[in-house]
DNA sequence: TTTGTTTTACGAAATAAATCGTATTTTGCT
DNA sequence: AGCAAAATACGATTTATTTCGTAAAACAAA
């Protein structure tokens, strides 16, 4: 049984999954306009990366219509997986804990929000 | 007056930067070796990073001994800030929520930490 | 002081990532 | 069909990152 392997996104990457798993799919266009929001580059640099992505295996993309529209192939939760991992293992050294802190403390919650934590919590202290 | 550049540390950089934090002042041997339970590189591999590492001002060294000691530079925190935040937008679709959800779902933590994130959240109710 | 070991400096190669120019293809009009 | 605009393909360049070999310097100890 082959396992296919993790590829980890690049930042660039990263930016382009994340208009992807918003939209669920988009033509390069729509991802380069809403990337150009924040960030400076030429339409040929947003379709070379996507074309790499594809290459890849992060995203798929139907061609039978007039343009390419692309999508995540990459699961958004997995992603999340690998990365918080590594994430808590060299900048939090290794206490998740420590990271929830932080997330909590340098951005702001509504009161719903910090139910559902709560909620969560609860649930966690019963075990 | 001229406020400093944030300098991204790359990934290589920043297990490096894991071990100086935790023990604040360290040889490249030193760095090198606990790198090498985890990873495997050579010796002038992990020097050279470190040499880099200092000449981008990410960490100092102390020459006065026999060898090179070096420490960290950068904070963690304010490293932790940056990376966090763009974790949360590209990965978490900007929601710290559902990072902290995540965090506390895929990772366990001891009642003591439970503990002491209920804290955390009742001041956050208060507000 | 001579010799072997460790540490550092440095350059260069290998690899990965990002950017863009140009050419070709496809599409939408008229 | 013929033309302009939009989309795609593709190669090439640039920049960043990682890796390592080799040589010089510093050190330890016989």
């Amino acid at each position: 049984m082959v396992t296919s392997k993790y590829i980890k996104p690049t930042e660039s990457e990263l930016e382009i999954l994340r208009i992807l798993w918003e939209r669920h799919k988009a033509s390069v266009r729509d991802v380069h306009e809403e990337l150009s929001k924040t960030k400076e580059a030429g339409y040929t640099t947003t379709l070379k990366l996507m074309q790499i992505m594809f290459e890849k295996g992060l995203v798929g993309r139907d061609g039978s219509m007039k343009i390419h529209i692309y999508y995540p192939v990459v699961s958004r939760e997995k992603t999340q997986k690998h990365l918080l991992g590594k994430m808590i293992t060299n900048l939090f050294g290794g206490s998740s804990t420590e990271l929830v802190i932080h997330a909590l403390g340098n951005h702001k919650a509504s009161p719903e929000e910090l139910e559902e934590i709560q909620e969560l919590l609860n649930n966690l202290k019963k075990q």
